[in-house]
DNA sequence: ACGATGATGAAC
DNA sequence: TTCATCATCGTA
């Protein structure tokens, strides 16, 4: 079984996206050659009353994508020196996203978008179609024991946006 | 614990 | 046009 998948997977309530990935693929094509990597450890950012999210601030040049509709993918550079990976969810109007932090054999979110060699050339592109950067249902069970904790680095928005747990890790 | 390092957004 | 901030990481 090896399904891209698409955007009705995307188009619902952002934290069900975020644990359903858990056990999925994050597929990168390049230069021809086809690596797929199963996530182990995304974050929700869900909606315009986030503190912690892009969104909180209104819409913006940057984070305008996560508006749009479910299934697109969203890199923005931080840091000065780190690449973020997101992938948009939830209907049209209303901003939201999954950020991926990490996969087999790559934790953190700098060092994943390094390794795979993701940057801002992805972002806006579509998620949902086998070209670049996709994501895929390859018929793994998703873990009974995923782990949800609060996210991580966004203490700034506080205790109450911060400690939510919206963080979904496989059990490992 | 802290510096690197630059895009971003808000204020002026 | 400035300026503080930042969904981080490596080194100490």
């Amino acid at each position: 079984m090896r399904r891209v998948l698409q955007r009705p997977f995307f188009d619902r309530p952002t934290l069900v996206v975020a644990e359903e990935l858990i056990g999925k693929f994050l597929v990168r094509e390049r230069d021809g050659v086809v690596t797929p990597y199963m996530l182990t450890e995304v974050e929700a950012y869900d909606g315009p009353k986030d503190k912690a999210s892009h969104a909180f601030r209104g819409r913006t040049p940057r984070n305008a994508v996560m508006f749009g509709p479910a299934g697109v993918l969203y890199v923005y550079f931080c840091y000065g020196m780190h690449h973020m990976l997101n992938v948009t969810t939830g209907p049209e109007e209303y901003p939201a996203a999954v950020l991926i932090r990490g996969v087999q054999g790559v934790v953190g979110r700098g060092r994943l978008t390094k390794a795979l060699g993701i940057t801002r050339e992805l972002d806006r592109l579509p998620a949902t179609k086998a070209n670049a950067l996709w994501f895929e249902d390859r018929g793994v069970m998703p873990s009974r024991a995923i782990r949800r904790t609060g996210r991580i680095g966004v203490a700034y928005a506080g205790p109450l946006w911060s400690k939510r747990r919206y963080r979904f890790v496989w059990k490992d």
